[in-house]
DNA sequence: GGTATGACCGCT
DNA sequence: GCGGTCATACCT
């Protein structure tokens, strides 16, 4: 038999499949989608099995060195899967499959040398290198000529070898656990009335009554105050068994979920139910988007809706944004299913985020939780495929490859007969408009389920805050409600949208801004280090105190953080408790959520972070929500960032008044008037919705086209716009007259780690060959991309335009 | 991505 | 004629 294996290497020239020979002693083993390692030049790597063939064109074939897991880590459909990615996102097949399994397991190769003879009859300059090892890494090696020399010296007389590692990252976990040995009672006439720990130890093993049970080390050291010894004393008098066996880490498991039973379903949710379990209960394929409000009990809908797919002994996913920014969405996951929910996140630890893999892996836990790439949980049969907030562009991955999860999404439902539900208070005008057209089923739920109003929304004018003198960045109005609700014993959320303003640094004197050398971009200030930073490619440099053009000492950092909204906050509320969550304070792990559980504790009264807090949260007695600069992002060069505006501001908004207590939201602005603002203080996404569809439509923009951004990049200039001319006629030359080819142009960004940037964009409705195009573009560069000359980057469904 | 290979160069 | 460097082809 015959593998035909992807191998590890990310190259257009190894883009296929390799033929390699299926020794007999893995036929057992070796499976399609088997991690396998193979020799492939001289070296040996890592690949997957992508088919069983029992023949093969080639003269000569090697044999596959090993097969890595007891069962194959893809199944067929995530190989078939990965076809359709690597075609629809133009990257590697390698890339593709890499992308669906867990860090863990990715292929990290080792190149090690190993000591064969004793160290004398070495050379003494290896033995200096050797010293008392007898395998050093190569990267280890010191970068010396007569060193390499006497190493390959060494090769040839077998005095020492090279050997290729493929080594996992991280390690299974395991526990050593004990048990009665069969034949305990024989063995136990050795136990003297002198061992009297050993005894007590034997006697408690008895007392289980079961003479199977295994119990862990761990436990006996503690619970039973059993000692080392004690228990090796046993082992080796053959009255215990030893044995170690794989276990899970538990990220949750110093945590207790409540359980949180099914509640009785508003009409409205009812409603919202009903089509997808017909669905479900048929196995049949369909898309529903679930247009909710902010409080319409949502996950509610889910957790039914996945309980019946359950039942039926078939699999769900759920994809949310960031889980650890809703650590409460976790909560009633594992409320509701218990240790059937695995959670598959970025805060995890890569051991943890693995374990948790290898529970759906394993078919031990049946629902998946997790943020984008959890849309490739291993999975067999698939009933029912949850996307929550579907408008989030993070579910775009920006790197290889890039896909959108909602597609993926579709593509899984589509393979297994399982719907797809969207679920979003503010849905993205390409799933609206795909329910306008009734692709989409539109389910529809308009209310709040505890009948409570919307908060009302009151949109302050700053600029008139400055006319009257106030030059804080708390409004009047903002800053009485917040006295207000301290007086009341009522909580009050902070928000700061930080995106498209950072703090930037400027001289007063001759208007010089501090850019980046290798970047065309300005640096952003970081008070923690007192440096400035290129966001781009790293660059640091010290914070000026002069500046370094015209050396005046009028040198100063721009912007609004919350650290310093937070130190004005205290002088004008000094007696209220705050709670500041951004990237410097959340760094630690878990922090985030117990600083999210401090607050629900009522710890403290005002919470002020970005947009991390704008999300999901769900707290009873927060009645007032501040957005404190709405505009912020209204005037990025992005189509979308007026859907972005109306997305957050909603969001935000519907963080207030949850509970038993009406909420209020206080929206300071520069340009009140703009209309994202105005239908987001209206609460009238409908409205938005055929603006902004208007304004799209004017601009040939998503969803009326579909847009592709081919970006290319070259250290010089000249070759960077000579190619993107090439690429750009030769779209012209092949794709139809309908659609609209628009550059190159210039990147906003235009240079970045030294390397100029232009870019094409794509605007088009039906374009069948585009992939194929685009692929062909690819492969055509291939020889001067591989050299790290020359860069295209070709993205399918771009969400950032920079 | 890493390695073997052969062309090219400068020095003997 | 030879060692060193560099670009390039190839890997099953």
């Amino acid at each position: 038999m015959y593998a035909k294996v992807i191998v590890d290497i990310a190259t257009g020239q190894t883009n296929r499949a390799f033929d390699y020979q299926i020794p007999a002693s893995l036929e057992m083993l070796a499976r399609p989608g088997s991690r396998v390692t193979v020799p492939f030049g001289a070296r040996k790597i890592q690949g997957f099995i992508w088919r069983i063939e029992d023949k093969t064109e080639l003269a000569r074939v090697k044999p596959i060195t090993d097969v890595l897991d007891p069962h194959p880590v893809l199944t067929q459909e995530l190989l078939e899967l990965g076809e359709y990615l690597a075609v629809e996102t133009v990257c590697f097949l390698i890339t593709a499959y890499q992308s669906m399994i867990p860090a863990a397991i990715r292929a990290k190769p080792k190149k090690k040398i190993e000591l064969l003879v004793s160290t004398e009859t070495l050379p003494p300059v290896l033995q200096a290198v050797f010293q008392k090892q007898t395998t050093i890494d190569w990267k280890d090696l010191p970068d010396d000529k007569a060193v390499m020399q006497h190493v390959q010296e060494a090769v040839r007389h077998e005095q020492i070898r090279i050997d290729y590692q493929v080594k996992d990252q991280t390690k299974k976990q395991t526990k050593r656990m004990l048990k009665l040995h069969p034949e305990h009672r024989t063995h136990a006439a050795s136990l003297t009335a002198k061992a009297k720990k050993q005894l007590e130890l034997y006697d408690w093993f008895l007392s289980i009554g079961d003479e199977e049970a295994a119990v862990p080390a761990a436990q006996l050291l503690h619970e039973q105050t059993a000692s080392r010894a004690v228990i090796q004393g046993l082992v080796e008098k053959n009255i215990l068994m030893e044995r170690n066996q794989e276990s899970y880490r538990d990220p949750f498991e110093d945590r207790s979920f409540e359980a949180t039973p099914p509640q009785e379903l508003t009409r409205d949710q009812q409603r919202a139910l009903d089509p997808i379990t017909e669905k479900t209960s048929r196995e049949k394929h369909h898309t529903f988007l679930l247009h909710g409000v902010t409080g319409s009990g949502k996950t509610e809908v889910y957790l039914q809706a996945i309980d019946r797919v359950l039942q039926q002994g078939r699999e769900a996913i759920v994809l949310v944004p960031e889980i650890s920014l809703t650590p409460q969405m976790v909560e009633r996951f594992k409320g509701r299913f218990g240790d059937q929910v695995a959670v598959m996140h970025s805060a995890l630890s890569r051991g943890e985020r693995y374990d948790e893999w290898r529970r759906v892996h394993a078919g031990d836990a049946k629902v998946a939780v997790g943020a984008r790439s959890a849309i490739f949980a291993p999975f067999k049969n698939v009933g029912l495929i949850i996307i929550d907030e579907e408008h989030e562009g993070s579910y775009k991955q920006e790197d290889h490859p890039r896909y959108h999860a909602r597609e993926v999404a579709i593509w899984r439902g589509i393979y297994h007969g399982a719907p797809v539900v969207l679920g979003s208070a503010t849905p993205s005008l390409e799933s609206y408009a795909r329910a306008g057209r009734e692709v989409y089923q539109l389910l529809e739920m308009p209310e709040r389920i505890n009948q409570k109003q919307l908060p009302a929304i009151d949109v302050v004018d700053m600029r008139d805050e400055l006319h009257k003198g106030n030059r804080s960045v708390f409004s009047e109005t903002l800053l009485e409600k917040l006295k207000d609700r301290l007086e009341k014993g009522e909580q009050s959320i902070l928000f700061l949208n930080r995106r498209g303003y950072s703090s930037f640094v400027m001289c007063r004197s001759c208007g010089y801004t501090a850019e980046c050398p290798h970047c065309e971009i300005t640096l952003t200030y970081h008070q923690t280090k007192h440096q400035l930073k290129c966001h781009y490619c790293g660059y640091e440099e010290a914070m000026p105190a002069t500046c370094p053009s015209c050396e005046s000492e009028q040198i100063r950092y721009f912007g609004t953080g919350t650290q310093k909204v937070e130190e004005e906050l205290t002088k004008v509320l000094p007696e209220a408790r705050i709670i500041r969550m951004d990237m410097d304070t959340t760094t630690k792990k878990g922090s985030h959520e117990q600083m999210l559980r401090r607050f629900g504790n009522g710890e403290a009264d005002i919470l002020l972070g970005t947009q991390m807090i704008a999300k999901g949260l769900d707290f009873p007695m927060i009645t007032l929500v501040g957005v404190l600069a709405a505009d912020t992002m209204l005037h990025l060069p992005d189509f979308r960032a007026p859907e972005r505006t109306f997305q957050l501001l909603t969001q935000v908004s519907g963080r207030a008044g949850r509970d038993k207590l009406q909420g209020e939201v206080v929206i300071q602005s520069y340009s009140p008037d703009h209309y994202s603002i105005q239908f987001a203080k209206n609460h009238d996404y409908p409205s938005f919705s055929r603006h902004e569809m208007g304004q799209r439509k004017r601009g040939g923009y998503p969803p009326y086209y579909y847009l592709t951004m081919v970006n290319v990049s070259h250290e010089e200039i000249g070759v960077a716009l000579k190619t993107a001319e090439k690429v750009t006629s030769r779209l012209r030359e092949e794709l139809s007259p309908q659609a609209k080819i628009l550059g190159p142009t210039v990147s906003p960004i235009a240079r970045i780690k030294d390397r100029y940037r232009y870019q094409c964009m794509i605007k088009y409705r039906d374009e069948p060959e585009l992939t194929k195009i685009l692929n062909d573009i690819a492969v055509h560069y291939q020889k001067e991309t591989a050299q790290d000359k020359l860069f295209i980057t070709i993205d399918m469904y771009p969400q950032l335009f920079l």
